[in-house]
RNA sequence: GCCGGAGUGGCGAAAUGGGCAGACGCACGGGACUUAAAAUCCCGAGGGCCGAGAGGCCCGUGCCGGUUCGACUCCGGCCUCCGGCACCA
């Protein structure tokens, strides 16, 4: 070989595998994301949604969340900045437990597996975190402080137990939350949910309702998307309460409206079968109607919550018999069992104004009742003085127009001002008073599962539901337990856990074999990063003032609503508690497209998972992470393709061979000593590479355009690699610089190989 | 039904405080290097029409209108797709 063809053979050959090994173990060696949280000064709180470790390996959509917060994470640290960058595993759940079930590995076992796996995938994208900060949910140094919280919860009232009717998975063999319930469905298993009677453990978020929402306008770095879903999730409605007095009952109904001006057309009341004073009226009733009325509640009951609440289905009724009284005609009304009343939205009871209300129409025209209009509009009413015929109608008037036949109201025109009028009288007159209603509900947190962090309560005979005291904390969770998928909860055949001493009168007790929901886990999980080893207290306050709130959050749309609410909700309850001064969890929140596979998303179930892996085996890490950012704007889905990874490898075999170039030709590497100042034409490129630092700053900065920003390193290297022969070796030798720092958050190994 | 987002070449996509539409990349075509291949490099390209050629003309950012010297961008009205909420009183 002669000398020439030695050196462009050297040159022209850009073999990722040993830089990026080289530089990752340096990386790793020198600890260089290494972060004393203690030490205050420049902070920059970084931070990806961390990973359930589900299965061991990672897809590209994974792929795309951690390279996205890497490069911004290197990003920061080259413009000076303390960044912290933390991981950590949301290591509780279902998916290890049925594991266990088909496969007889315990839970644990198989998580830490899949642990070891996925960090490894990490380490191999080049991802750099601040390891000594490492966290795992099912960790009981880490559980035990969700127990400690919890308590906190418990003591300041909210958490609490009652019995209600809650989602029951007979898939899964738990409860589900609200929100883990999607078209009647199981989230997770897909199976159709039932309604079942259990005393559970709930948190107050109701609470909290108002102050999630206000919260919301104080994000300006949450897109409108994700802000839009949880005011729709907390569904605020400004209405009224009323009282409605029952023949035969002692306490009043409550009703919850958002036309309390429309008091005068209520015609009758219905209830959801599950209002608490369905039971006395059935009990107030003769023999026949009460078998009717308890038939009528066993079957709305064993109806799933899909058929429920499907827009189609049947409106159902039964009559009671009982009246109540329309506060302000003082006529009586009948009160009637509705199915399409919901037991958990307002106070489960409504007025029937059919007039004005399209479901209230249709109920009124299947079962006879009266319909009196309160509204008249010049249309209905071209006289100006006649009556609108109640009986003619064909559907509900729309509102609109002006009141009459509601007394003192007449006249008054359609709106804030009518509203305003009834609830001033119906405070006036102690029939009710202004309300605001929400969608949002309490969370139940309970799960009838092994693998979760057990819930700090005994049962005592006689003291009653007692909490752990914080000395004994952790509550572990046993490990003679066996999975054998048998129906109730595994925790349950643990003598030894459940068997145990009421903490208050030391007598026997039962130890509650709830466990919670992962999503507590996840609610404050950013803040024990802060203070990850800290033994005493689950933070020091004074550590999380410096690095509270998360300065930028990344993750998948899919949390938009459940994990972000939650921890908006920690957040207030414990600032509440003056455990920590911030006010919201995350600044800033971006959002990144998922990525599909002909469409459809990707899962272990479908079996359609793209792994980064191979990328990173047959091209290298750094091709593999600019390719996964190029392929599109990062919060926009995209669906997976690897046909353009060709050109990106080839992008960055020009720029290691240009810097090899002028390392060959200079004698220093492009950033190694200042260059002379290029004259002439070789201005040109050095007007290309500053467009290029222009380009770069501000597509990273807020805009989080990673593609457009990798385009603009290709324009300037594709410049300088086909003027090389041409300019001086000054400006070739600045124009090779700029581009490794340019590209470095991006291609860290090559880049940092440049240097 | 209410709310949010999107619609641009064969494909992924650029360009929005209004100013050359299609940067960058894929795939494609032509060429250089090579015995050959791989690798690498250079050139071409939205569609249509006219021209031997240099080149020229017309059309073109989901549809219809409007504002403007000028619109992918702003305004009005639609269509389609994606996402959230929904018998919520």
């Amino acid at each position: 070989m002669t000398e020439k063809s030695e050196k462009t053979e050297r040159i022209e050959r850009y073999v990722p595998g040993p830089i990026e090994a080289k530089w990752q173990r340096l990386w790793a060696e020198r600890r260089v994301a290494y972060v004393d949280t203690a030490v205050p000064g420049n902070e920059y709180y970084l931070l990806n949604m961390y990973p359930y470790p589900s299965g061991s390996r990672l897809h590209v959509g994974h792929g795309r969340n951690y390279i996205l917060g890497d490069a911004l994470y290197r990003r920061e640290r080259m413009a000076g900045r303390k960044a912290l960058n933390p991981m950590g595993w949301d290591a509780f759940g279902l998916p290890a437990e049925n594991a266990a079930i088909q496969s007889g590995v315990p839970p644990r076992e198989y998580t830490l597996a899949n642990i070891a796996r996925m960090k490894e995938q990490l380490h191999a994208l080049g991802c750099l975190y601040d390891w000594s900060k490492e966290l795992a949910s099912c960790d009981p140094g880490y559980y035990r402080w969700n127990q400690w919280l919890f308590l906190r919860m418990w003591e300041r009232g909210l958490a609490y137990r009652k019995t209600a009717p809650v989602n029951w998975c007979p898939g899964c063999r738990t409860v589900l939350a609200n929100e883990q319930v999607v078209d009647g469905r199981c989230e997770r298993s897909d199976d159709l949910v039932e309604t079942r009677d259990l005393t559970q453990w709930f948190f107050r978020v109701t609470d909290y309702a108002e102050r999630l929402l206000e919260g919301l306008d104080r994000l300006p770095h949450w897109s409108d998307r994700v802000k839009t879903m949880q005011r729709n999730w907390i569904g605020r409605s400004e209405g009224a309460e009323i009282l409605f007095r029952v023949d035969g009952l002692t306490e009043p109904i409550r009703v919850f409206t958002t036309r309390p001006d429309t008091l005068f057309g209520a015609t009758f009341m219905a209830l959801a079968p599950e209002h608490p004073a369905v039971a006395l009226l059935a009990e107030r009733s003769e023999a026949p109607r009460r078998r009717e009325i308890e038939e009528f509640v066993e079957r709305v009951r064993r109806e799933s919550r899909l058929e429920r609440e499907s827009e189609g289905a049947a409106k159902e009724g039964l009559d009671t018999g009982f009246r109540a009284v329309n506060p302000a005609t003082g006529a009586p009304i009948p009160v009637w069992l509705a199915n399409f009343v919901l037991p958990d939205y307002g106070t489960g009871a409504i007025m029937g104004v059919p007039a004005h209300d399209q479901r209230d129409f249709e109920f009124a025209r299947r079962y006879r009742l009266t319909v009196t209009p309160v509204y008249r509009t010049r249309e209905s009413d071209p006289g100006g003085a006649g009556d609108v015929d109640g009986n003619a109608m064909t559907e509900a008037a729309p509102h609109g127009g002006v009141l009459y036949r509601s007394g003192a109201w007449d006249g008054t025109p359609n709106g804030p001002e009518a509203i305003g009028k009834a609830i001033g009288w119906l405070e006036e007159q102690g029939f009710g008073k202004g309300k605001i209603g929400y969608r949002l509900r309490d969370w139940l947190i309970s799960r009838q599962r092994y693998w979760g962090t057990p819930i700090p309560a005994v049962h005592c005979p006689a003291c009653g539901v007692v909490p752990v005291p914080d000395a004994d904390l952790p509550v572990l969770l046993p490990e003679d337990v066996e999975f054998r998928g048998v129906e109730g909860n595994p925790l349950e055949q643990s003598q030894a856990f459940v068997q145990t001493r009421c903490p208050k009168c030391a007598g026997p007790a039962r130890r509650e074999t709830d466990t919670m929901d992962t999503f507590v886990d996840s609610s404050w999980y950013f803040m024990r990063y802060c203070d990850a080893t800290n033994d005493d207290a689950a933070w020091d306050r004074k550590v999380l003032a410096q690095w509270m709130p998360v300065d930028q959050y990344i993750g998948g749309i899919e949390h938009a609503i459940l994990h972000l609410m939650y921890a908006r909700f920690f957040v207030k309850a414990l600032a509440d508690m003056e455990l920590l001064d911030a006010q919201e969890p995350f600044q800033a929140l971006f959002t990144q497209g998922m990525i599909t596979r002909d469409g459809a998303k990707m899962s272990k179930s479908k079996g359609n998972m793209v792994s980064p892996v191979p990328i990173v085996e047959r091209y290298g890490a750094d091709t593999a992470r600019c390719y996964i950012l190029f392929i599109g704007p990062p919060d926009q889905d995209a669906d997976w393709s690897d046909e353009g990874v060709e050109g990106v490898h080839r992008f960055l075999g020009r720029l290691w061979r240009l810097s090899a170039d002028v390392a060959e030709t200079t004698g220093h590497r492009p950033l190694d000593g200042p260059a002379e100042p290029p004259q002439g034409d070789d201005l040109e490129l050095l007007r290309k590479a500053h467009w290029a630092i222009e380009k770069v700053t501000n597509d990273m900065a807020g805009r989080f355009a990673f593609n457009t920003a990798i385009s603009a390193v290709m324009e300037l290297v594709n410049e300088a690699y086909r003027r090389r022969e041409a300019v001086a070796p000054e400006a070739l030798h600045f124009a090779a610089a700029t581009a490794a720092s340019l590209i470095f958050p991006f291609a860290p190994h090559v880049a940092a190989d440049a240097y």
